[in-house]
DNA sequence: CAGAATCCTTCACGATACTG
DNA sequence: CAGTATCGTGAAGGATTCTG
């Protein structure tokens, strides 16, 4: 196939040809699509394991994931081409789920945020503790 | 202040006392938070502009937003310590958002998942043709 | 085990109108 | 200009039940 372009000319293609700020731009809603608490966590526990996971696994690393919407985040994954989907047909059925390259080219940036969060947590509690407390003392409802 | 701990020391706390994958760690809702598209999209925006940006000017850079969500983001963000918002009274008002340093910390990793959006859009496009193709072939309904 | 299907509630978000 | 206030709706997402 024709995918002989470098990431740069693919880069330089991609910012005369998409502008995520476009709302209807295709990147808007991928955008979209990757700012999802979900994906967030669907994502970063594949990158912090070793091998593929089994369905199971994923829902008990990700805490409070109902069935729905791990298969409705998996699903969407899948078909975007960032996890791969293994079914292995024996009895009972077991189902393994990885990222692809091209996952894995975004696992990154996702996990990094995730990261962000955890070690910046105390200082976006301080910030609205400061916050809330010069509200009150302004006299705000 | 007592804030006289080096990153890699905050990090090592953090390891400990948060994990986002536990949905009643408040690093969890952070996350949430900041798995948002309007998030994305106004850090982004201020990340990319050199000095402060007019509320009128986030609007017309973020096509498609409403001014509630607009405020609302904003609101939030300011909240948590992540954007400064400046009031000039003048007439009519003047209104600056700007980064703080704690929200320039962030929008690298937010700017790069956009980023990655806008130069991987063709990729997950294929792969969303690919797999919709194979699902009509195998005779899904 | 790994889902699919259904129901039902909540609330996120847009549209609209008003204000200092 | 930079918001606030209110209302209405579609859609997100949880709980539950059923299946290969």
């Amino acid at each position: 196939m024709a995918t002989t372009m470098t990431a740069a000319q693919r880069r330089e293609r991609a910012r005369f040809a998409y502008d995520a700020f476009l709302k209807e731009c295709p990147t808007n809603q991928l955008l979209a699509r990757l700012s999802d608490k979900w994906v967030s966590l669907v994502v970063a526990a594949l990158a912090g394991h070793e091998g593929p996971m089994r369905y199971s696994d994923l829902g008990r690393k990700i805490a409070g994931v109902s069935q729905k919407m791990l298969t409705q985040t998996l699903r969407s994954l899948e078909r975007d081409g960032l996890v791969a989907r293994t079914v292995t047909p024996s009895v009972p059925v077991r189902v393994d789920y990885e990222l692809t390259a091209l996952g894995r080219s975004l696992s990154g940036l996702l996990v990094a945020v995730k990261d962000w969060a955890e070690t910046h947590m105390d200082e976006v509690a301080d910030a609205r503790t400061k916050h809330d407390a010069a509200a009150v003392g302004s006299g705000q409802k």
